[in-house]
DNA sequence: GCCATCTTGGACTGATCGGTCAAAGATGGT
DNA sequence: ACCATCTTTGACCGATCAGTCCAAGATGGC
């Protein structure tokens, strides 16, 4: 029972992720973590470090999983911020179905929980939060509205994000975070179209 | 140092609110409730019954306090549901800017935490979540649109609601949240005229 | 002034928290 | 085959959790 590593580190820490995940930080204690990982405390220290040093892992982790799929998403329209976001939307609707994966959001999460976090893990999570801003914003580039719009835009984006998270933590049917998408796509597109023909003008 | 109840109530109940408010249901320990209201245990429990009742009694007092604001607000453009809502989100960034009270927002904090509440406790924030659906979709009430888009309206106001609580955890500055409602508002007026001039129709 | 009634503060319980540690066992280099 | 090195298990630590309980004290009716 011992001598070399007896687990896959990556699939630990998705499991570990998922704990977080639901439970949030503060919730997820050790004997759940290990539970969840199949690890003794040894083996969960001598590996990742600790709870704080392990939470960061699991930030990273799903930042990088679900930050793929983002860019994925988001660059497969190019030309086409409209599009691109509605594809963003779709890719967060679906993790958000997955059974096999918690509902919510394990950043919108982290960031609602934020002020009861170290320093240091608010900060990372402020970092991710921005990671997504500057995804978006990039997709939204190719247009002809000007920067601050954009910026606006992306930052409306990312809020519409972290809502279909606590929405779906409160039961919300996926139907109602559709709905809400939709909505948030028609913006992104009444926004640009109407940076593009006037200089900020009306409707129409 | 006893005889007749020596605390406010309400005043307790304030305080209480603001712990649960700040740290979440499962972060607000007994002691942190003891020190926030000055009461021991036998005053908590003897007044309140217990932390998840002393919780539903914050929830209501929450519900009350800002949902008169909500309520106020909403009512105060009758006929102009564009209005309303914009004088809606002033309340709620109002109080997000208020250096008096916690960041965030209690029923978006126990929403993002509602799978690891008692199905008691989530139904009760289902239901004020409802009930802040309910409001915004009676102010938007005065319009030619259909049901289904006042619905899906109301819904997405909400969402928005809840994302403003999440992006001032992590620290967002006022001007980010404002213009996230700018843009929100802005759909909202679109979606709107939309549905008053064609009957589903292209933006013109 | 006395006493039934209620409130209060703090001690206490058993459970659980994050974290540490040592004993036991498996491994690979030599 | 042996041994230095590493992993794993699970016991253990002090702190803290929610909740219970009771002695002490204050009150108001009489």
């Amino acid at each position: 029972m011992a001598g070399r590593k007896q687990f896959d580190v990556d699939a630990a820490l998705d499991q570990a992720m998922r704990v977080f995940w639901q439970r949030g930080y503060a919730g997820a204690s050790l004997d759940a973590l290990g539970s969840a990982t199949g690890l003794g405390r040894g083996s969960l220290y001598g590996t990742f470090g600790g709870k704080e040093a392990l939470f960061h892992q699991c930030l990273d982790r799903y930042a990088s999983v679900y930050g793929a799929r983002y860019e994925r998403a988001l660059a497969a329209h190019p030309g086409d911020p409209v599009r691109a976001v509605e594809a963003f939307f779709d890719v967060v609707l679906e993790r958000i179905a997955d059974p096999s994966v918690p509902t919510g959001c394990l950043i919108a999460q982290s960031a609602a929980q934020s002020p009861t976090l170290t320093q240091e893990s608010g900060a990372r999570v402020r970092g991710l939060l921005d990671l997504q801003h500057r995804r978006v914003r990039a997709a939204l580039a190719d247009s002809s509205a000007d920067a601050r719009t954009l910026d606006e835009l992306a930052t409306f984006v990312v809020a519409v994000n972290q809502s279909l998270a606590v929405l779906s933590r409160a039961g919300a049917p996926g139907t109602e975070l559709r709905s809400v998408t939709r909505l948030a796509c028609a913006t992104v597109a009444d926004s640009l179209a109407r940076a593009a023909s006037g200089t900020d003008g009306a409707p129409n």
